[in-house]
RNA sequence: GGCGACGUACCCAAGUGGCUAAGGGAGCGGUCUGCAAAACCGCCAUUCGCCGGUUCGAAUCCGGCCGUCGCCUCCA
């Protein structure tokens, strides 16, 4: 397997420090908001990693924090008028609605920042101690600053240099600090704000220090793989880097991990450009499977342009899946003799499209290559139908191949519904003004009009379906009715 | 200003030194069908932003130019 490391710039073999035990740490969401669809990205993104992991046979633990204090989760709270425990609680919640419904798995440990305050406090301690932070009187209490020109590694994941970022001149100046790059990783409270006892009295965490005591708590002082999205290399990843490093001496992490963005327009999808589109929004219109679809479509490291048609194309593509599936579903043996040439075209088939998969999940997660060997694929499964199987070996192997197909699908997270539960889904998304009994009463009216020749009434009601979003499809022994993308 | 990424068909998107430039969507023609739909077959990039260079050979490597975007501030 090779993965692309952001330490390195490059794409590198995957070896985990110890054989097949992977820790893996990703950074999660501040509970502030309604997630967008940026974080749907990155959550697909590592829920899809972890599962192509496993699928591999390592032995994963996967570790994805809640930022749960903070100061938008403050200001939230000051404008609702409730505490800031319950806009945390809240949005942790709004997460796992909208995360469920994506399909992203649960993490392993998934760790609160506020449930850590002593871990924090003892590396915020050793780190005074060891000379690479430093207190500043705040009054009542102090807050603790880590000071960035004692970490000589500064800026090596985000390729900077210190002297490019202090003249970058968007660092705004802080009298408190010594140098304008030195972060917080104790900030003392202010008046009506939450806070925790602490050796420099009533305060509360800087941002980065709790995604150190929670990785060195539940995975260890060195991460197999750290990740998160792109806009965190710089400064979150790299502050962990420093403070961490500076605490253990170790590196902090073997691989760097960062999604690209999610844009709109050409342009980041965030909260201060206003252009954010949220996760709990696009399911009311489009299916969330096909969203998870879209986000996989193209490279995790890519950026990733949002359109309404491109989730269309998303649910097009499923509807070619479950099409297939339903085809699968009404194939039947009525023949002892087997035709050949159909088993032995079949076979390497199959075969080969694990093989396929594989090679391209080994290359960097490339997802969307991935979905490419599983369409490819599925061309290959219909061609083999229309020359219509009829023996039950045949059959069979259709049928193998399309738990195969559902396998791989797995490791994505998509392919798991039965074809008419995609059909049923639709209805009730797509907003079809009629009942499932109605079609079906409908259908059955036609079958009678076409046993009678009555082409005319036939076309009449599958015009009308048409015109309602549902179309028709006659089959030698039936009529099935499917939903229109 | 500093650093970085990208530019592949009508649209989305793989491919990063050498077999016919994956896959999906849209469109057009055909097979099937009462007619459709689905599925399949065929067509749809002799060419990969532009200009040079390296090489027997480049979409892929190097240089320049143009364009788009990102990070340098909270951000997934």
């Amino acid at each position: 397997m090779r993965i692309f490391n952001t330490m390195t710039g490059k794409v590198e073999n995957f070896e985990p420090l110890e054989n097949k035990k992977v820790g893996i740490y990703a950074c999660g969401v501040t509970v502030y908001d309604l997630c967008h669809i940026g974080h749907a990205r990155s959550a697909v993104v590592f829920d899809v990693i972890v599962r192509y992991l496993r699928y591999k046979g390592y032995d994963v633990k996967f570790v994805r924090n809640f930022t749960d204090i903070d100061d938008k989760i403050i200001n939230r709270a000051q404008k609702e008028g409730i505490s800031w425990k319950e806009v945390a609680d809240k949005y942790t919640n709004e997460y796992y609605k909208d995360m469920d419904r994506l399909g992203i798995a649960r993490a392993d440990i998934e760790p609160k920042a506020t449930e850590h305050m002593q871990e924090m406090i003892e590396i915020i301690k050793a780190l005074i101690e060891k000379g690479y932070a430093y207190e500043v009187d705040e009054g009542e209490a102090k807050s603790v600053y880590f000071s960035v020109d004692k970490f000589s590694g500064y800026g090596k994941l985000s390729k900077k240099k210190l002297e490019d970022l202090i003249h970058g001149a968007r660092v705004e100046v802080d009298e408190r600090k010594k140098s304008p790059l030195d972060f917080a990783l104790w900030k003392a409270s202010k008046p009506g704000e939450p806070w925790w006892e602490s050796p420099w009295g009533k305060g509360r965490p800087g941002w980065h220090i709790e995604c150190t005591a929670m990785s060195m708590k539940h995975i260890g002082e060195t991460l197999d793989i750290h990740g998160g999205g792109a806009d965190l290399i710089f400064p979150h990843h790299e502050n962990e880097i420093a403070q961490s490093e500076a605490y253990t001496g170790k590196p902090f992490a073997k691989y760097w991990i960062h999604n690209g963005f999610v844009t709109i327009n050409k342009e980041k999808m965030s909260k201060s450009l206003g252009n954010v589109l949220n996760i709990r929004d696009l399911l009311e219109v489009y299916d969330a499977e096909a969203l998870r679809l879209f986000l996989l479509s193209s490279h995790y490291r890519s950026p990733i342009e949002f359109d309404h048609e491109y989730l269309k194309e998303s649910e097009a593509m499923l509807d070619r899946f479950y099409s297939t599936s339903l085809r699968i579903e009404d194939l039947k043996a009525f023949d002892k003799g087997s035709k050949k040439s159909l088993t032995i075209e079949l076979k390497p088939l199959v075969e080969t499209l694990k093989t396929k998969f594989e090679e391209a999940m080994d290359d960097d997660f490339n997802t969307a290559k991935a979905i490419g060997v599983i369409f490819e694929f599925i061309k290959e499964l219909n061609r083999l139908m229309d020359k219509k199987p009829s023996s039950e070996e045949e059959i069979s192997l259709i049928r193998e191949a399309e738990i195969i197909l559902r396998e791989l699908g797995g490791v994505l997270n998509i392919f798991h519904r039965k074809a008419i539960d995609w059909y049923r889904d639709l209805l009730h998304l797509k907003r079809i003004p009629l009942l499932e009994e109605e079609i079906e009463e409908l259908i059955n009216e036609r079958t009678q009009a076409r046993k009678e020749k009555n082409w005319h009434r036939a076309d009449e009601i599958r015009n009308f379906l048409l015109t309602k979003g549902i179309i028709l499809e006659d089959r030698p022994d039936k009529t099935v009715w499917k939903v229109k993308i």
